[in-house]
DNA sequence: CCCATGACTGAAG
DNA sequence: TCTTCAGCCATGG
């Protein structure tokens, strides 16, 4: 029984909320779990979502918009033709026009 | 138990 | 504006 109460399935279930063709922090979720100053951790939970095929772990990016985790995709350009294809302006591993895209686990 | 690592963030110089 | 430092805390050896 799942009692996936863990630190990652809380990040999964957020990560999955992302709507299509928005984006999101890690900070924006660290603190929606209520560990602001636990971003560190939801990249690092991130890192074991390759695991699960649901998270769509492109969408998160940091707060700079920077496609920081990329080079843990499949292939370096991966994550953003992913984020491209979703319609999202990506530009030299950067989301342009970020606070456009970006979504709040809030919503 | 102690130490190292990490897809971050914010403050300080 | 850019660089550096420190805090954060879960997981693994």
């Amino acid at each position: 029984m799942p009692k996936e109460d863990n630190f990652f399935d809380k990040v999964y279930k957020i990560a999955r909320k992302i709507p299509y063709g928005r984006v999101t922090s890690y900070g924006a979720i660290a603190k929606h779990l209520g560990a602001a100053r636990s971003a560190r951790m939801v990249g690092w939970a991130m890192n074991a979502s390759h695991n699960d095929d649901t998270v769509p772990a492109h969408r998160v990016v940091n707060k700079q918009g920077l496609l920081t985790g990329k080079h843990h995709f499949d292939g370096i350009n991966l994550m953003q033709q992913l984020l491209e294809s979703e319609g999202v302006i990506v530009e030299n591993s950067k989301i342009i026009d970020f606070k456009a895209v970006f979504w709040s686990p809030n919503e």
